[in-house]
DNA sequence: GCCGTACCGTACCGTACAGTACGGCACTTC
DNA sequence: GAAGTGCCGTACTGTACGGTACGGTACGGC
């Protein structure tokens, strides 16, 4: 029963704060592996099989399957850390670069079969609410990136080399030079996805881009 | 067996070229409807019921389940006729006014309830390929918009108020430009999606902006 | 040594749904 | 008006899968 989920829980191992005990996490990778391989359509007993472990367990633990899904979300999401930008001193070529870094990495990850795959899922799963995968997955995503971004862009603007208003909507115009088509073509299955160096170029590009549109003075 | 769909939708009447019968439209109209309601998870009897018609013959029209999404996805995109651009004179302002309408028109397509659920749709049906619904809808999106922009963008360079080298680069950061983040969060079902006036907002800044990177003089 | 607990493996249940079969009706063709 | 055809409605089949139940084992506490 989906409503007993978090209930069911409480008892064996304990789920808090996307800590998960070292055998769930094998589970949960499990399951991510199984993802990869066919999306959204593995059953419960395929999980059970690849993890060795009982269906009931599964359900105990997680509840039911979107349960395991959204704990496979939180899982994978706890996984990913980006890099906390030190506070520095910056000057145009050093910003540049910086901007450039967080595309490139931001580029990275979007193109990652994990990403692509877990994007799909969400999407799917979208429309049959439920479960908040799809908030769980921009969480970790666009605003993560986001909260990354912002105190990068207003240190920025401190420094004078930028300008500004608002500083969530000259992130969303980063967001876009950034990103451009190639998220929804990964996600609508349009191979080949850009190579390490073609994501270099397409970051470095950004950046520029976004400084002739905000930079000041020069 | 979905091998045999092409062959079976030989006899009755015929698909070809995305040419359907008034009553094969009836019938994909009722797939679209119980699409944007219930997303992937109708089933053939659902859509039998709801078309007043028997499963035998929505088998014999399109074979099996993915022939009959696929024709939805190919009939729904037949139904959407973007404005051909008629060749006129560009200045810089007629320019402007040109991009933003385009953007504007995108992005209310991108927001809208069929557009969202066909997307979430093929990215769903992109992992077990079997029918290419991602190529589809890429085509009759991203591609179809890139080559309705792509002589307004020669136009206007030929006109020498932009420049650039490659028009596909050109096209792609427009797109972003215009898009940024909104299709990814319409997707993972971030409501609320901006309305008409916002559309318009982000639409007239996408167009300043690409001009502020590609404009040439002034 | 005994008990409780956590877990594995497997068998089981109910149901939903893709796909098929078939009887009957309306309409066309000769 | 007989034969053929296209389609509707419905009943049927097979199966896959979510979720549950239960017996058996390993282990830690007392």
């Amino acid at each position: 029963m989906a409503v007993a989920a978090a209930a069911q829980a409480s008892q064996g191992e304990r789920i808090e704060g996307g800590e998960f005990s070292p055998r769930q996490r094998e589970v949960l990778d499990a399951v991510l592996a199984l993802m990869l391989a066919e999306g959204d359509s593995f059953s419960m007993a395929a999980v059970a099989s690849k993890a060795s472990c009982s269906k009931e367990t599964l359900y105990n633990w997680f509840g039911d399957r979107d349960g395991l899904l959204a704990a496979t979300v939180r899982w994978q999401a706890s996984k990913v850390r980006l890099p906390s930008p030190e506070r520095t001193d910056l000057d145009r070529s050093s910003l540049e670069a910086r901007l450039a870094d967080f595309a490139e990495s931001w580029l990275t990850v979007l193109t990652g079969e994990v990403s692509i795959a877990l994007n799909s899922l969400a999407v799917a799963h979208a429309k049959s609410a439920k479960s908040p995968l799809g908030k769980t997955v921009l969480d970790n995503g666009r605003f993560a990136i986001g909260r990354r971004m912002k105190p990068v862009l207003e240190m920025a603007r401190e420094a004078g080399l930028i300008g500004f208003d608002d500083t969530e909507e000259a992130f969303r115009t980063f967001f876009g030079l950034v990103v451009r088509d190639v998220q929804i073509r990964a996600l609508l299955g349009d191979w080949p996805l850009p190579g390490p160096q073609q994501i270099r170029r397409e970051a470095e590009a950004a950046a520029r881009q976004f400084l002739t549109l905000y930079g000041v003075g020069e």
